[in-house]
DNA sequence: CGGAGGATGGCAAACGATTACCACGCATAG
DNA sequence: CTATGCGTGGTAATCGTTTGCCATCCTCCG
C-alpha cells in the first residue's frame, strides 16, 4: 500500500529524511533529497497511516460529533457547520446519531475516545435527570483526561465548554412576538420530558405568558412532527380552541399545522401556530419560527475544538437568535 | 491511559495473555488468569487503542458512509439506517457530506483509506459525466486495492458492487399513477444536470408518458426546495397550467406544492403535484409519492460491507419501492 | 517409569510513523 | 592548522496490539 518504508527505498534515502520532507519538518532537509522524497511518494501513491500516526502522536486527526438524531434537520445544521470548518482544517468528521438514547451517547463517546480523536462535540440531547447521567459525565471527564476536547453544544448539561444559544430566550421571544400579534389564549406543546430544551423553552414560553399576564396552556408533546400533529388532534377535540399554539420546535409546529388542517382548522386564519429553529422545512411550509444560529453553532464548535491554541477556551458561549415570521400566524382580530 | 501493559503487570501476567483474554482467542487460557485479567481490566477502566490494533490487523472497526448532503433527508434515512447496523456489529460510522462535489467525495474516500475503515458505503450523488469521474474511479479503486469493502449506494455510476432501489420504476410508477387519475398533461421538474438520479428518474417519466401516448413537458430543476418552488413560479406564469407536476424528489415536490399555492393555484384542486422517496417531510405535508426504501439501503449496505465473509457478495442488489398515494394529487374532473 | 501430547503461558517480532540523538563533513574563525 | 558549529542525514527507540512459536507442566497411557 505504499509505506514510508516503501518511499524511503526508492528514493534512496532514511526513512527519518522521509517522514521530514513529507510532513514539512523544521529539520532542514536539502532540495535534492527533497524532492527524491516527494518523486518517490507520488509515484506510490503514498498515504500516511492513520493507525501508525495516531500511535506515536496520541491523536487521530478526527473530530467527533454525537447528534441525537440525524434525521432531525436540527443537527443535520449543526452537523454541516462542524463539518465545513473540520474539512478545511484537515480533519475528518465522524458523525455518530444516539438515536435519543443516553446509553448510546455514552458508547459513541467512548468509541471516540479509542480512536483518540482530537475532540468531540457533543450535540446530543441533553437529559437533565437521567440514570446515566453520572456515568456520561464520567464518560466525558475520561475522554478530557485522555487528551481529547471536548464541548457541548446546544446544551450546558454537563460539566465541560459549552457553545450555545439561548434557548429560553428564543422560546421568550416568540411567544412574546405572539402575543404582540394580540393573541390572548396561547398553547405550548412542549418537547419530551426532562430534556434541556424542553425544559428551557418552556420556562420561556412560561415567563413570557407570565409577563404578558396570561395563563400558561401546556400540552405533552416530543420533537417530532408526529408529537404536533397529535396534540393538535388533541386540542382540537378538547375544549376551546387556543388562539395560537408554539411547538417546541419546528417539527412539531408542522406537525401542528398539519393537524389542525386535518380537523377542518384553518391556519393562520383561525390559529396561528409557530415554531422553534427554523431548519429547512420551517422555510418550506412558511412556519413563523425563530432562527437558531445552528450552522454557527457547529461552526463555532469545531473552531474552538480545533483550535491551534487551548489556550484562549471561551468556555461557554452562547450565539444570537432571531425571529423569522412567516405565514403560519397572523394578527388576531 | 492504561494499556495491556498496565493490565499485564496489575494482573501479575504476561501481555500477551491479557491480549487473549481480552478479545475471546481461540488460544486457551485459565479461568484463573482470565478473572485476574478481566478485574484488573475493569479497575483500569481499559479502552483498547484502535491506532495499534489497526496497525497490526490491518483495519479498523470503521465503515464509512460518503452522502452528498446531509441536510437532505434522503441522505439522512440512509446513514440511520447503515448507522443501525454498524452500531450492533460493534462499528462506528464516520459519515460525510461530500456538499455534492466531486472532489470532495474524493477527499473522503482517500481520508477513510488513510484511516483503513473496514469499508465505505459510497451514498453520494453519482455523476455520470464529471472531469474527476475518472479520479474518483481510482480513489474507490485504490480504496479496494487495500482491502476496505466499497459499496455504492443508491445508483450505480462506478465500478464496484452496489445496493439500489430502481429509481427509473419508481418515477415510471408514479407517473403511471398519476396518469391512472386521469391527468394528461404532467409535468417534470427534473433535478441537477448529469446525475444518475435525475436521469433515471426522468427517463422513467418519459417511458411511462410515452406509454401513455403523452407527451412529456420536462422543466429544469434541481434537488432542493427552492428549485420546486421556482419552477412552480415559472409555470404557473408561462403557458396553460399542466393537470399534475411530478417533483424529482420529494423536496422538491413540495416547492412545487408551495409555488403553486403561493401563485394562489389550488393543489390538488386545480394541479395535482407528486414526488419521489417518501422522506419524513412528505409525510408533513401530505405528499403523494413513492416510498424509497432508504433506510432499508442503509441496512443492507452496512450488512453487505460488514458481513463476515466477504464470499457471497450479491454484487448488485435492487430493493422494492412503493406508492404513496396521500393528498396532493386527486383524480381529474 | 518413560514418553506422547494437550493445556497454558510467555517471548518477541512485527505493524508504520515520529523524533531525540548522534555522526559526519565542511566552512569559518582563532 | 585546529577548534567550533551549523547543516544534513541516519540510527534506533517508541507507541500498544496481535500472534506465531516455543517452553513448561501435567496427565494419561503403554
Amino acid at each position: 500500500m505504499g509505506s514510508l518504508a516503501d518511499i524511503s527505498e526508492r528514493a534512496g534515502v532514511s526513512i527519518a529524511t522521509a517522514s521530514r520532507v513529507l510532513n514539512g519538518s523544521k529539520h532542514p532537509v536539502s532540495a535534492a533529497m527533497r524532492e527524491r522524497v516527494l518523486n518517490a511518494a507520488a509515484e506510490l501513491g503514498y498515504a500516511p497511516s492513520f493507525a501508525a500516526r495516531a500511535l506515536v502522536t496520541g491523536r487521530t486527526p478526527i473530530v467527533g460529533v454525537i447528534v441525537g438524531d440525524i434525521v432531525d434537520p436540527y443537527f443535520a445544521h449543526i452537523a454541516r457547520g462542524v463539518e465545513h470548518v473540520a474539512g478545511r482544517l484537515g480533519y475528518l468528521t465522524m458523525l455518530s446519531s444516539a438515536h435519543r438514547s443516553t446509553e448510546a451517547e455514552i458508547r459513541h463517546l467512548r468509541a471516540l475516545r479509542a480512536t483518540q480523536a482530537r475532540g468531540v462535540i457533543f450535540a446530543s440531547s441533553g437529559y437533565t435527570d437521567d440514570p446515566h447521567r453520572q456515568e456520561l459525565q464520567q464518560a466525558v471527564d475520561e475522554a478530557r483526561e485522555s487528551g481529547a476536547r471536548v464541548l457541548t453544544l446546544a446544551h450546558r448539561e454537563l460539566d465541560c465548554p459549552s457553545v450555545t444559544f439561548d434557548s429560553r430566550a428564543a422560546a421568550y421571544d416568540i411567544t412574546d412576538y405572539v402575543v404582540s400579534l394580540g393573541h390572548r389564549r396561547i398553547a405550548f406543546v412542549d418537547g419530551p420530558k426532562g430534556l434541556f430544551t424542553s425544559l428551557e423553552r418552556c420556562a420561556g414560553y412560561e415567563a413570557a405568558m407570565a409577563a404578558a399576564g396570561l395563563d400558561p396552556l401546556r400540552f405533552e408533546g416530543g420533537f417530532e412532527y408526529e408529537a404536533g400533529y397529535d396534540a393538535a388532534q388533541h386540542i382540537a377535540a378538547a375544549g376551546p380552541l387556543p388562539d395560537a399554539i408554539i411547538g417546541v420546535n419546528d417539527d412539531v409546529a408542522i406537525g401542528i399545522v398539519m393537524g389542525l388542517r386535518s380537523a377542518g382548522i384553518e391556519v393562520p386564519e383561525r390559529v396561528s401556530v409557530a415554531g422553534i429553529n427554523d431548519t429547512r422545512p420551517a422555510a418550506y411550509t412558511g412556519l413563523t419560527t425563530v432562527s437558531a444560529p445552528l450552522y454557527e453553532l457547529g461552526l463555532t464548535a469545531a473552531r474552538i475544538v480545533l483550535a491551534e491554541k487551548g489556550a484562549d477556551e471561551p468556555s461557554d458561549k452562547v450565539l444570537p437568535h432571531q425571529l423569522v415570521p412567516r405565514s403560519t400566524t397572523r394578527r388576531a382580530n
